[in-house]
DNA sequence: TAGATGACTAATA
DNA sequence: CTATTAGCCATCT
């Protein structure tokens, strides 16, 4: 599906120490809709390793619970090693961490 | 083909 | 801030 590669692509683009939403993502797609089909997406994972989806959180800037691959502690520290820092209750401040896709949106 | 599901979000209380 | 409801639409059964 061409809106999948269109996320992948987006993802892959998200830098270190940042994250995004999926509806960031949607939104950016120009298709605000599609929210949960970001996810679905990013399930599908067909590229693992080199779609770093640890950087796609929901809109509290919480970790999704379910990625693939690994373990959510994993995922966790990756992005805190990223420099990302959470807060006691594993909620990232998207208020410093969210990116803005101002480098490379998707054409 | 139809119905249910889901890595979501926005609105409302 | 949290909890609930409705809307969304690709995928699964």
């Amino acid at each position: 599906m061409a809106f999948f590669d269109d996320v992948y692509r987006v993802v892959k683009q998200i830098p270190r120490g940042k994250v995004t939403t999926y509806g960031q993502i949607a939104r950016i797609l120009g298709q605000p809709t599609k929210s949960k089909i970001v996810g679905w997406a990013l399930h599908s994972n067909p590229e693992p390793g080199v779609i770093p989806c640890h950087r796609v959180v929901n809109r509290r800037g919480e970790l999704s619970g379910s990625f693939a691959f690994g373990g959510l502690e994993v995922q966790k520290k990756l992005l805190q090693d990223e420099g990302i820092i959470f807060d006691q209750s594993g909620i990232i401040d998207l208020e410093k961490y969210l990116w803005k896709p101002e480098q490379g949106e998707p054409n």
